[in-house]
DNA sequence: GTCGTTGCAAAGATTTTGCATTACC
DNA sequence: GGTAATGCAAAATCTTTGCAACGAC
């Protein structure tokens, strides 16, 4: 198979997702590299997405059953999604010990864990925007 | 706001969601749909679902990153993916206990735990199809 | 200069909506 | 008979693909 590229478009892309604390939607991606690359279009970014989950440098996340986002690969965290402002957080802990769960025979790899709530801020003040 | 009717296609499609022990995708619900009623169209599929939604008669779920499928609400439960055969199993215990990954002045509403890894069967012989 | 990459537009895939007709009550 | 629900087709989304032009090396 062919050798990659250096492209800026790449460069560009990979580095908002390294560089952000919560996952993004494509749609997202674009805007914000659009302030670097303004001609840059959606069919780039897929394609630049679909690169780096193969790389292993991104992956894809779903916080319940909305559209598909995508994260740099950090430590392991989870995500918490606010019912009010649809903002998502990234959360640091892990109850661990998910074994417990499985049925006998079942061996665990990897899991998930989606919290949904209220943040603090719109907790708050029940009129505030986020 | 209108009363609803009983119609067959809604009693339908409402019995298959509470009747099948996996999540279901949209076109599969059309599919089963019609060997009852073979004129069935896939928009009426989901206007039943958005009203079974609204009724708390079903729920909308994903299992990763897969399209999103819906289920007969049961009894509070998560999921299991398997990595080789890719079905999916309700596990019926769960931790609880979530607050403790919240940060301050966030409050829980609910939560969804995935599971990923190898089942049962396919742990125990490599080659074995589920 | 070669050939992988880009941007655009068109094509798929999935879900929603508009509207005349059907059928529940 | 009145009117909500249906089925079809068109529209709206979201993602992928084809292709001529561009740009990394």
């Amino acid at each position: 198979m062919p050798r990659k590229r250096h492209t800026q478009q790449r460069t560009v892309i990979e580095s908002i997702l390294l560089n952000t604390k919560h996952p993004l939607l494509p749609s997202e991606i674009l805007e914000i590299a659009r302030d670097e690359l303004p001609s840059l279009g959606i069919a780039t970014v897929f394609r630049a997405l679909k690169d780096l989950l193969s790389e292993e440098i991104v992956r894809k996340v779903s916080i319940g059953t909305d559209a598909v986002r995508y994260e740099g690969k950090r430590d392991h965290h989870h995500h918490f999604k606010c019912v009010d402002c649809d903002n998502v957080f990234d959360l640091h802990s892990c109850p661990g010990n998910m074994e417990k769960l499985l049925p006998p025979g079942f061996e665990l790899i990897d899991h998930d864990i989606t919290l949904f709530g209220r943040c603090a801020s719109c907790g708050k003040e029940a009129g505030k925007q986020c």
